[in-house]
DNA sequence: AAAACGGGGTC
DNA sequence: GACCCAGTTTT
């Protein structure tokens, strides 16, 4: 029976929630960045992250009258920067169009941008105590096991199905309860590897359990390895105390984040070649290289990067190696010195900062970048 | 349907 | 090293 599997579900969420500081406030807004943070993120990252964020923008209205700049560094170190950017242009369009309160209707959230089917019914559930379902990774393991879902996920009879199925479990009272019970249930006890199903609530309605087939289900989605990538970064430093050149990309990688400059490479860099930097010291080379292929390796790449971005330096030595790795990237690079006369002056997008300024809490840099200043300056 | 988009925990 | 995490957008 659904309504008691329903009941069996909600009664364990009671016993056994974990305390989440998002679980203590029922702020639509609230609900709504700790969904974007938990993208993808596992809840464990996301609190220090969550704490800071409501405690630096408490409404919609202090997060829209922020600028991107101060958002994102927020959000350094989190990943995935442009959940922010998303969640900062959805919220502006919260407070310019629906007078600052997030919309209790689903379709002006599913609208908003960065919110998507599951992020619209976690708002509307848990928020709104709409019946409105969600499918996450948890939700999706815990279902094609009970219900023996054998087709991959991510196809798209699965995705339909997985929702139906969720649609269906969602309709009675406490739906944002229901919804929240599944995902604790799957990130708890019915886990991808070696699953508590002694501890599980829905046991006697679980279908894979039944067959034996706990363990084969749910059929994960083929995973690409990371493409690997050459590249040459240079940290440019300028004045005293030193003060190291970055450079803000719209699109690139890390987009809206700082970063130092930097270009992708050919092939690895024979350390063995980077000898002592040479006499050759001013380079400015217009040349963009769009294929890799033609791309000019070692210190000519250090000019590149320098010269792509206006930054007039003499490139002093190979300073280190970072090898950084993320979902569909594996990146090698060879980590150059510089020290810069200045740079161009006026550009939003390029800005010196001393090396505490970068590493400073709130400073809109990613993980790789801290790498790499690590790397050069020890 | 596949790729882009971070970083880290876990087995 | 593989897998996957409270996914969405773009191609």
């Amino acid at each position: 029976m659904a309504a008691d599997a329903r009941a069996a579900l909600l009664a364990w969420y009671d016993a056994h929630k974990r305390d989440l500081p998002w679980r203590r406030t029922r702020d639509p807004y609230a609900i709504w960045v700790s969904e974007i943070m938990c993208q993808q993120t596992r809840v464990d990252t996301v609190i220090p992250y969550y704490h800071r964020f409501l405690e630096r923008f408490p409404t919609a209205a202090e997060l829209a009258a922020a600028s991107e700049d101060e958002v994102l560094g927020l959000w350094s170190g989190l990943g995935y920067y442009r959940r922010a950017r998303l969640l900062h242009r959805g919220v502006k369009e919260v407070v310019a169009t629906y007078g600052g309160k997030v919309p209790a209707e689903r379709e002006a959230r599913l609208g908003l941008p960065g919110v998507g089917k599951y992020t619209a019914g976690a708002i509307g559930s848990i928020a709104f105590d709409a019946e409105e379902p969600i499918v996450d990774g948890n939700v999706a393991r815990v279902l094609a096991r009970r219900h023996r879902v054998a087709t991959p996920l991510g196809a798209k009879e699965t995705e339909k199905r997985l929702w139906e199925l969720a649609g269906e479990l969602v309709k009675g009272p406490r739906p944002g309860d229901l919804n929240q019970a599944l995902m604790e249930l799957g990130a708890t006890v019915c886990t991808p590897k070696n699953p508590r199903c002694e501890g599980c609530p829905v046991q006697a309605s679980c279908g894979a359990h039944a067959a034996g087939e706990v363990d084969a289900l749910p059929v994960p989605k083929k995973r690409k390895k990371p493409k690997l990538v050459h590249a040459v970064a240079v940290v440019a430093t300028v004045g005293t105390p030193a003060k190291v050149w970055l450079v803000r990309g719209e699109r690139a990688l890390f987009g809206g984040l700082w970063s130092v400059p930097m270009v992708e490479t050919a092939a690895p860099q024979l350390s063995l070649l980077a000898g002592p930097a040479s006499a050759r010291g001013e380079g400015v080379r217009s040349d963009a290289h769009a294929d890799p292929k033609d791309a000019p390796a070692g210190r000519d790449a250090a000019f590149a990067a320098l010269a792509n971005v206006g930054v007039k330096a003499r490139v002093k030595e190979k300073a280190g190696y970072v090898e950084h790795v993320l979902s569909h990237r594996h990146l090698k690079i060879d980590v150059w010195r510089a020290v810069a006369a200045r740079g161009r002056d006026g550009l939003a997008e390029l800005r010196a900062a001393t090396r505490e300024e970068v590493g400073a809490r709130g400073f809109g840099v990613s993980r790789l970048t801290k790498k790499i200043l690590d790397a050069a300056l020890g």
